[in-house]
DNA sequence: GACCTGATTGTTAGG
DNA sequence: CCTAACAATCAGGTC
């Protein structure tokens, strides 16, 4: 009983046009709630979309402190299958986290945040220069961001007086 | 064999 | 300002 076309990119009913919106604002919950009944969310469903290089959106803190939650929880969980249970076990742990656990966690989903921002450039200035698109391949080692250098500094710089 | 779904929160960009 | 959607994961389920 396949709820809509299997390999189809998700067709939601008519339903979600009847009821975009129904909850209040602030709480996301019902989105949950959506899910359940649109079920937009991630995954691949996309029109098929020409894009060079993908700049898919970087990780939020949660999904940074969740890829190393999820292998935790396999350590301690290794017969459990279900991302749902890592996603919920997740979000239960983040709330519990207190601010300055999460700082790095921010930190890191900040620096992602920045690359993505570069990415972005890289992915706007293609965008524009339609016409290249032929070039695009021979050239892209070439011109493509200047700086592009070994230029990691890791600095931790964390002043945890929060509390 | 291939593609979708579930569940979590955060971030991001558009209207 | 607010809304909608998507970001990872991974195995199960369906065609």
């Amino acid at each position: 009983m396949r709820p809509t076309k299997g390999k189809g990119p998700v067709k939601k009913d008519t339903k979600e046009a009847l009821k975009p919106v129904e909850d209040k604002v602030g709480k996301r919950k019902a989105v949950s709630n959506v899910s359940k009944s649109s079920k937009r969310q991630a995954t691949k469903a996309k029109p098929a979309k020409k894009d060079p290089n993908k700049p898919k959106r970087p990780p939020s803190a949660f999904f940074v402190f969740l890829e190393e939650f999820r292998k935790t929880y396999k350590l301690e969980h290794p017969n459990n299958k279900a991302v749902s249970a890592v996603g919920k076990a997740g979000g239960e742990k983040w709330k519990s986290l207190s601010p300055a656990e999460k700082a790095p966690y921010e930190a890191k989903a900040a620096k992602r945040k920045t690359e993505y921002e570069k990415v972005m450039t890289s992915y706007n200035k293609k965008q524009e220069s339609v016409d290249d698109e032929n070039d695009e391949e021979s050239d892209k080692s070439k011109s493509e961001v200047s700086g592009e250098d070994d230029e990691k500094s890791e600095e931790e710089d964390e002043d945890d007086d929060d509390e």
